[in-house]
DNA sequence: TTTTATTTTCAAAAAGTTTTGAAAATATAA
DNA sequence: TTATATTTTCAAAACTTTTTGAAAATAAAA
């Protein structure tokens, strides 16, 4: 197997996994092709290696950005815009995490929030409703939690619970 | 508000969290009625209450079930099949996280084993592929790793990494 | 200023996914 | 056995998302 088949390989399945986790499979492939480039990529360059068309690139790179993921390089004397992405896998995952916990967390905070204040009654309906909402929030604050102290943390710290959990 | 409306809310939002994880609005839908009801239910009355057709119901609750999220009941002297849900959410995380190694880490692995065979040469692209995949093949180690031992570990555990990290 | 390069936008087309509903299959009762 | 209840299947329709590509906007050079 030689470099251009692997990367094409790696750009595939990266876009596969992206497309389970609710994001496109464009977005997740420029990530990955930017990710696997040691220098900067101009959306020219990135259109021709995954034969996708300009607005999409344009699109789905500023998505890029608008998730922290990738960022925008000037070089001097030239027109065009160069795209990298962050390399530091570790600072990668927490952006996710950050970046999920804004669009998918704290809207169904806000909803078991809502709910709680109901009045349900004493019905076996209503209390099943009381019990599983205030479990799933519990459960759901944990992980908030547990996402908040990773933000603030580096690898190591990771690499520190892994220690502690098998010692 | 009262009962049906907090019900209601609650199932809209847990079809939308669903869908931004791969998972389709009727499936998480159907999961979220099934958690909140102390009893059992019919196809026929999780198509009324969610407005569904019988295919769409039938088809994501054999999907549930092969999730092992959703299980069948028989009741002596009815013809219809019923369903209930896991209630555990600890159970229904660990589940989850079962699943989606099954179909997503372990794919990437074998993807990530795949290249790292391959010959690259010695090339900055050469290399840049061989560190992104090394260092990405690292982290999902560590994260398969984790999620081994959550399915081997009962809820407490998880409050111990809790209460281990704050101290 | 005008020309040229580059990026952005967005309506329409294409592709992908979910849902329906009716027919086929299966299972139980009579 | 036949009749009835129930579940399953799957092609077609509805819906959703993604992608295209060309026109508009922006920015830099001449």
């Amino acid at each position: 197997m030689d470099l251009d088949e692997a990367k094409y390989k790696f750009i595939q399945e990266w876009g596969v996994l992206g497309s389970s986790w609710g994001i496109n499979r464009a977005m997740a492939q420029i990530h990955a092709c930017l990710l696997l480039s040691p220098d900067s990529k101009t959306t020219d360059e990135v259109m021709d290696e995954l034969k996708i068309s300009r607005g999409n690139a344009n699109m789905n790179m500023r998505a890029l950005i608008d998730w922290g993921l990738v960022f925008k390089e000037f070089k001097p004397g030239e027109r065009k815009e160069y795209f990298y992405a962050e390399k530091d896998l570790w600072t990668v995952m927490k952006q996710i995490a950050k970046e999920r916990r804004k669009r998918e967390i704290i809207p169904i905070k806000d909803v078991l929030a809502e709910v709680s204040t109901a009045e349900l009654g004493d019905s076996a309906e209503g209390k099943e409703f009381k019990k599983v909402t205030k479990d799933i929030d519990s459960i759901i604050t944990k992980f908030d939690g547990l996402i908040e102290m990773a933000s603030k943390s580096d690898q190591n710290w990771f690499l520190k619970i892994l220690s502690k959990l098998v010692k």
